[in-house]
DNA sequence: GCAGATTATATAAGCAGCTTAAATTTGTAG
DNA sequence: CTACAAATTTAAGCTGCTTATATAATCTGC
C-alpha cells in the first residue's frame, strides 16, 4: 500500500484539524450561561482536558501538567481561568502543603460533564460514522502518534 | 462498544498530540543548514503544509489559505517566512495580476522534499506499527473529524 | 470608457496559549 | 539549622492565528 501518500495526507490533515478543534465553538457557552456562569467564557481544548482529567478525581497542578503534556505554568494558567469562572477550586494538600490540589467546585461536576459533552459532539458525530474496528484503529493511531512524537520531541533531556 | 470512552480518550489525546506536533523539532534545520539556508529556521506544521501543497504545483495565496483552512493573512505570513528563507518565490499570475502565485525557488523542490520527509519521520514510524487496515481507518478518522469540526465551526456563514 | 462594486493580497493591531527564567513557599537531609 | 530540592506561581516573551483596514487589479452597467 502507498504509505507515503497516507503520511502526506496526515501531515496535511493534522494541523488543519487542530485549527478547527481550537476554534472556540459557542455551543457550550449557552450551556454555561444557563447555570449562571459568565457568558463570555471561552473553553479551549486545554480546559476541556482539565475537566476530563478531574472527572477521575482531584489532581495536583503538576499532575495536570503531566497528563496534558504542558509546562507547570501552563497548567497554572488553565486552572486559573477555570477557577475564575467558578468551575474548579484549589485547596492545599494536607500531606504536603507545597501541593495545590484542584477539584470541581461543589455541584459543578455535572456542569462540567455537560460542557464536555457539548464540546465532543462533532467528535461523537464523526465517530458514529466509523465501524467499531475503525474507531479502535483511529484511537490506536492517535496513541501511536502521540508516543512517536513524544519520543522525538520530549526525550532529549 | 464503549464509544463514550473512546471519545473521551480522543478528546484528551488530540490537544496533547497537537502540542507535540507543533513543538519545532531541530531535525530539519540541520538539513536546511547543509544547503546554505539560515540555521535558525523554524519550520512549523503550517510551513510543512505549504511545502506539501506546492509539491502538487504552484498555488495562489488564496488557494493555500483555503487548503490549509486559515485566513488569507495567515497564508501570506507563511509564504513570507518561506520566501524569506529562500524556499519559495512569488510571481504575478499573468492572467490576473491581483493573484500572487507561489512556487518553489528553482532547485528547492528537492530540499523541500527532504524537509518534509524529516518532519514526517515520527509519523512514518507510528504508521509502520499499524496494519494497512488500521492506517486507512486512522486517516479516514482524521478526514471525518476535520469534516465534522469544519461543519460545526466553519459553516456559520 | 469610466464610476463603483468586487476580488486578491498585504499590512496593522491584537489575542490566546504556550514557553523559559526567576521568585516564593514548603519539605527534607545531613 | 542550614542548605538544597520540589511544587507552584509570577513575569516576560514568542508564535500563530484572528479581524479590520488598506491597496491594487478586475469586472459591471450604463
Amino acid at each position: 500500500m502507498d504509505r507515503e501518500r497516507l503520511v502526506d495526507e496526515t501531515l496535511m490533515l493534522l494541523p488543519t484539524l487542530m485549527r478547527l478543534v481550537e476554534r472556540p465553538s459557542p455551543v457550550e457557552m449557552g450551556e454555561i450561561a444557563r447555570r449562571g456562569v459568565a457568558t463570555d467564557v471561552q473553553v479551549s481544548p486545554g480546559h476541556i482536558q482539565v475537566l476530563i482529567a478531574l472527572a477521575r478525581g482531584p489532581r495536583s497542578v503538576g499532575q495536570l501538567a503531566e497528563e496534558l503534556g504542558v509546562s507547570p505554568p501552563a497548567a497554572t494558567q488553565l486552572v486559573d481561568k477555570l477557577a475564575e469562572h467558578g468551575m474548579v477550586d484549589r485547596h492545599n494538600d494536607p500531606a504536603d502543603r507545597r501541593v495545590v490540589l484542584v477539584d470541581y467546585v461543589a455541584g459543578m461536576r455535572e456542569v462540567a460533564r455537560r460542557i464536555v459533552r457539548d464540546r465532543r459532539r462533532p467528535l461523537h458525530d464523526a465517530m458514529s460514522e466509523m465501524t467499531d474496528g475503525e474507531a479502535l484503529a483511529f484511537v490506536k493511531g492517535l496513541r501511536l502518534l502521540a508516543q512517536s512524537f513524544g519520543a522525538a520531541a520530549g526525550e532529549e533531556i
